[in-house]
DNA sequence: CAAGTCGGGACGTGTT
DNA sequence: TAACACGTCCCGACTT
């Protein structure tokens, strides 16, 4: 992976600006056939390497976007749970599960982080905030969730699931008896839904 | 059995 | 300075 420490050298000082300045949000049209491109750059592919950078590169182009006021909402949204009333962390940069929410609405993501549909069908409609991680493709998340942060080092599925463990204790998220699924804690679901009604 | 996944302790780092 | 939210490393246990 150290091609792709290489790559956020080498575009974290001058492409993408201030860090402070960008956001995380899908507000780019799933439509963008530059989108579809890369996918299916991806998918035929016989070089090992050069798809998942070409993966990335494009998640980070249709998904960092200039700071504006309509899409710009998000731990503001999340301090008011319960879980986090009164939290003292309002305003910080974007969380964890907050990414991976953001990963969850993005269609285009779906190979490796999506949704688990709900056993009884009445959670569904609830909501039950069951996601599992791709076992091909789960590092693809975490190495995105590393650049987000613009971690040093690679982040890997090993290091991000070790954060997500950190979240049973304050009941954001919850580990599910079952392979690479993950819950979202209700209040944190009912939070970021209501941060993703925000936007539209 | 091997590889993958999980759980958590301990300490480091950057931000607020 | 301290609290916070991870990031990193590591090791053992468990599952597939």
């Amino acid at each position: 992976m150290d091609f792709l420490e290489e790559y956020y050298r080498q575009n974290r000082d001058h492409s993408w600006g201030n860090l402070d300045d960008v956001c995380w949000t899908t507000s780019v049209s799933v439509d963008d056939p530059s989108r579809d491109h890369h996918h299916q750059h991806l998918a035929c592919s016989p070089e090992p390497l050069l798809p998942f950078l070409v993966m990335v590169t494009s998640a980070v182009e249709m998904s960092w976007g200039k700071k504006t006021g309509d899409v710009f909402q998000r731990n503001d949204d999340i301090s008011a749970s319960p879980a986090s009333s009164n939290h003292p962390l309002a305003g910080r940069k974007t969380r964890l599960f907050h990414f991976l929410f953001e990963m969850l609405e993005d269609p285009s993501m779906a190979h490796c982080v999506s949704w688990v549909p709900a056993a009884v069908p009445a959670a569904a409609a609830d909501g039950a905030g069951v996601f599992r991680f791709s076992s091909g493709n789960k590092d693809q998340v975490a190495a995105l969730w590393g650049q987000r942060k613009g971690n040093k080092r690679p982040m890997t599925y090993q290091k991000m699931s070790r954060a997500l463990r950190n979240y049973a204790r304050s009941g954001e998220i919850f580990k599910v008896k079952k392979k690479l699924t993950y819950q979202f804690g209700t209040e944190t679901l009912r939070s970021l839904k209501q941060c993703r009604q925000g936007r539209h």
